[in-house]
RNA sequence: GCCGAAGUGGCGGAAUGGCAGACGCGACGGUCUCAAAAACCGUUGGGCUUCACGGCCCGUGUGGGUUCGACUCCCACCUUCGGCACCA
């Protein structure tokens, strides 16, 4: 833009010119510094937050689906008197710079430096307001030094502990693999077929918070995410029982189950352990010891979503090991089956097929006996076909038979806790938080090992425990942590001598699990944040993001909350007190936009067309914001007539007059303070699609009253324009910046108060109602607004559309629902 | 497979127990123009019927149910999307 031809457009007739206005007004923006949120502010504050982005090298279009909407949310709640804090992030670490790094040869800094500087430069274009002084970036060491400090506060107080876990490692590379690095149990690299391996490796005990994270009460989330949670967390009651072993050359004289169903313990047909189990290669006989190895390596090959599915056929081998059933005496045989996880309950199960379909499905593959002990009303006492639900008395039970299926779990605790053969337990599906990585590119686990001293946590005075700026990546994707000798060789706090670091480095959910407390106090070099700035800011009031997050992330984040509260750093409850999941934006084919599909639609490209405000406002237009779905460019021109026209409207010369027209004047106030109503219901319930279509109608109408040569009260005209300005600040800073400039008003209008509308304004005098006979409309009658029954009734039974269709028949009720419509029931 | 969500005109969607299709795209017709684009105006769910005004029937993934009345509530099913613990 050059100052010549904007002051062309000034001295021509003005039409709408997003790509001139636009860059003004963000030059301006940011030289005023509107959007700078202090600390001292005397008003309400009101934490807004939207997920921050990874740095993958381009802002895509689904950040500004997830974004823009969210900024317009902030700034209505900034003109509705509200200290708005909206800061914007970047999520910098992870394994896609892992892998730019060994294709490029370069360092993960790098690519990653040059992608929040150009992610920086793309997000600004959207005209946002966020407060840019409180950036943070998870990978600068500003940051990561307190991501250390959080793992040694939590380990401090006994949150954080290391013991063995799975991972998925290719022989070949030598190296651990992501989920999304195996593809069909190969390694994506060289395709070699890839087997789980454990390592040692550190643990947050999120399941101490279990049940508290169950208690969804101390906020205002979606019910489907607290319920996805709430199944995530999958909390079981039942009982622990123990089976006797007697192997010699065994220690253990038991194996522990969790059992839902306690009650069905005298059905027990045989005994399953996970593949994984330790005591399996213990108890395991001489003539069974070839097929249960090979059992176990082709389980460790299996991925959990397979072992857990129940469509696939059960497998599972006989290990030649017997246990025995305490409650009735009886030896069964032990098996090993994948479909039993060692992750979940004691990683071993009791077979019970007549009332678990599981274990039925298993006898029946097996040949194993299958005992019914119950004697369920709907069960002839025939060969089962399935595994019988709840329900009945209990039978073959020995001392429990005939106890009633309401109160047989109870009844079989009681006993089992009398005998001695277990007691009532609870068990959860939520497992520990595994936090180590086996990659370069993450924040170092500030530990040291020392042969005398075991793990010694790096001190709090000697963080952050930097990466080496010279890492060497190879191709196989082996952290360069564990062969670069400057990072690995260190002295032991304790004792000086040396040393060996942790080369794990930790989980990038623990980055996204604080980082809104980073922002009140981004600068703090000697704490995380200070305890004053988060007794004004914390919690965040509003978040948003993509429902993919709905639950490990934001389950995640509210353990580290829990825990920081109880560790005495923080005083509340629940990181954020509302949450709103938006939808994903997929690619014109409705897949998910990626460069291998070749559906990516830039934002960029549609700014520079369009205009940011455009753009902007179509995001919100395309549907509710919460489902997303395919993104469609042709449709943007309907926003960019709409906008032309409410300029247009906004700065047109109107017919006014000291008589004004009277019923015009009240149709426009009508119009204006409706639309005031609506808009201000849709942005409070994040609706923008229907947002944007109200003011659409608004400004039709004013084009339309324009148009009609009515004159119109001056004053109820100006209310109309600059309310629609003020309107269109949240969705388009940009356009509504330009109008309320033009309407000669105050620099800036998203400073201004939110317009408020009169409810008798707004009010329609008369109502169009329909007329039905036997539910199908016959005739539509106008009748004033909440008029009584009687009216509606005579005025319906008088229309000649209706007349025909009861002539002759009885009325038999008629359902008059006020300024809707008025059903004449017939009969005959 | 399990958990969560969504299916409405040619397309995106509106209406959460009361007139299905607001608002917009596209399409068609028109105005302007030498012409085109842009802009503006009009029509636009499907079928039948009427010279016309109009009228009638069908229609919200599929099948059942509740109700005077169902896109909306209930049951079963189908399809698509998100998540499933080392992608973020």
């Amino acid at each position: 833009m050059t100052t010549d031809t904007a002051s062309e457009r000034r001295a021509q007739p003005q039409r709408y010119d997003p790509l001139a206005i636009e860059p003004k007004w963000r030059a301006r923006w940011e030289a005023d510094d509107l959007y700078r949120t202090p600390d001292d502010d005397p008003r309400p504050k009101w934490y807004a937050l939207t997920m921050l982005p990874y740095t993958s090298g381009d802002l895509h279009i689904g950040h500004w689906f997830a974004m823009a909407p969210s900024d317009a949310a902030a700034r209505y709640k900034r003109m509705t008197g509200y200290n708005v804090l909206f800061p914007m992030g970047f999520d910098a670490f992870g394994l896609p710079a892992e892998n730019a790094a060994i294709k490029n040869k370069t360092h993960p800094a790098e690519w990653t430096a040059k992608n929040v500087e150009h992610m920086r430069g793309q997000l600004k274009l959207m005209g946002a307001m966020f407060d840019w002084s409180r950036e943070v970036v998870t990978a600068d060491p500003e940051f990561y030094k307190w991501t250390q400090w959080w793992f040694l506060q939590l380990l401090k107080h006994g949150l954080a502990y290391k013991k063995k876990a799975a991972v998925w490692w290719c022989p070949k590379d030598q190296t651990v693999l992501a989920n999304e690095q195996v593809v069909d149990g190969k390694c994506e690299r060289c395709e070699t077929v890839v087997a789980k391996r454990e390592l040692e490796q550190w643990f947050f005990r999120i399941t101490n918070y279990a049940d508290e994270l169950l208690d969804t009460s101390k906020m205002q989330w979606p019910d489907q995410v607290n319920l996805m949670q709430r199944n995530w967390i999958g909390r079981s009651t039942g009982a622990h029982l123990t089976f006797g072993l007697d192997i010699p050359g065994v220690a253990e004289d038991e194996i522990t189950v969790f059992t839902t169903r306690p009650d069905t313990v005298f059905g027990v047909s045989f005994f399953v352990l996970a593949p994984e189990h330790p005591l399996v290669a213990q108890i395991t006989t001489a003539e069974q010891r070839e097929a249960v190895r090979a059992y176990v390596d082709a389980a460790g090959k299996t991925s959990e979503i397979d072992r857990m599915s129940t469509e696939r056929e059960k497998t599972g081998v006989f290990t030649g090991a017997y246990v025995t059933n305490k409650f009735n005496g009886q030896k069964v045989q032990v098996w090993i089956a994948d479909y039993v996880l060692a992750t979940y309950g004691t990683g071993a199960v009791m077979g019970v097929p007549g009332h678990d379909q599981r274990d039925f499905d298993f006898a029946k593959k097996f040949g194993l006996p299958i005992v019914p002990v119950f004697q369920h009303p709907d069960w002839d006492g025939g060969e089962l076909t399935a595994a019988l639900p709840h329900g009945g008395v209990m039978i073959n039970s020995g001392p429990l038979d005939g106890t009633p299926d309401e109160v047989a779990v109870e009844t079989a605790i009681k006993y089992a806790e009398e005998k001695g053969y277990g007691k009532g337990a609870v068990t959860y599906r939520l497992r520990d938080w595994l936090i180590s990585r086996q990659r370069m590119w993450g924040a170092p686990i500030p530990i040291i090992y020392c042969d005398d001293h075991g793990a010694v946590p790096v001190p709090e005075s000697d963080l952050p425990v930097e990466l080496p700026a010279d890492a060497e990546f190879r191709p196989t994707g082996e952290s360069p942590l564990t062969y670069h000798e400057g990072f690995l060789n260190t002295k032991c706090p304790t004792c000086g001598k040396p040393a060996k670091r942790e080369t794990d480095t930790l989980d990038t959910f623990m980055c996204s699990s604080w980082y809104q407390m980073r922002y009140i106090d981004p600068h703090n070099g000697e704490r995380p944040f200070s305890r004053e700035l988060a007794q004004k800011w914390l919690p965040v009031d509003q978040y948003t993001g993509g429902a993919e997050h709905a639950v490990m992330h934001l389950l995640y984040t509210r353990f580290f909350t829990k825990a920081a509260r109880d560790m005495g750093i923080i005083e509340y409850d629940e990181p954020m007190v509302r949450l709103f999941n938006q939808g994903q934006i997929l690619g014109p084919d409705g897949q998910r936009m990626s460069k291998s599909r070749g559906n990516v639609v830039a934002p960029d490209s549609q700014v520079e067309r369009w205009g940011t405000d455009t753009f902007r406002a179509y995001l919100m237009f395309l549907g509710p914001w919460e489902q997303g779905g395919p993104y469609d460019a042709s449709g943007i021109t309907g926003i960019y007539r709409w906008l032309s026209r409410a300029w247009n409207a906004a700065t047109a010369d109107v017919p006014t007059a000291s008589q004004p027209d009277v019923p015009a004047t009240r149709e426009l106030r009508r119009w204006t303070h409706k639309t005031i109503k609506r808009v201000t219901e849709d942005i409070e319930g994040f609706r923008f699609n229907t947002l944007i279509a109200a003011l659409m109608e608004f400004t039709n109408e004013l084009i339309r009253i324009r148009e009609s040569g009515a004159t119109v009260d001056a004053d109820a005209w100006r209310e109309a324009v600059e309310s629609l300005a003020l309107m269109l600040a949240p969705p388009c800073p940009h356009i509504a910046e330009e109008l309320w400039e033009q309407l000669g008003k105050p620099y800036s209008v998203h400073t201004q108060t939110w317009p408020t509308y009169s409810a008798d304004l707004a009010r329609d005098d008369e109502v169009e109602i329909a007329v039905q006979v036997n539910g199908k409309v016959r005739d539509r009658l106008k009748l004033p607004l909440d008029a009584p029954e009687d009216t509606a009734r005579e005025q319906g039974m008088a229309s000649t559309a209706v007349t025909q269709h009861i002539e002759g028949k009885e009325v038999v009720r008629v359902i008059y629902v006020p300024n809707r419509l008025l059903n004449i029931i017939v009969k005959g």
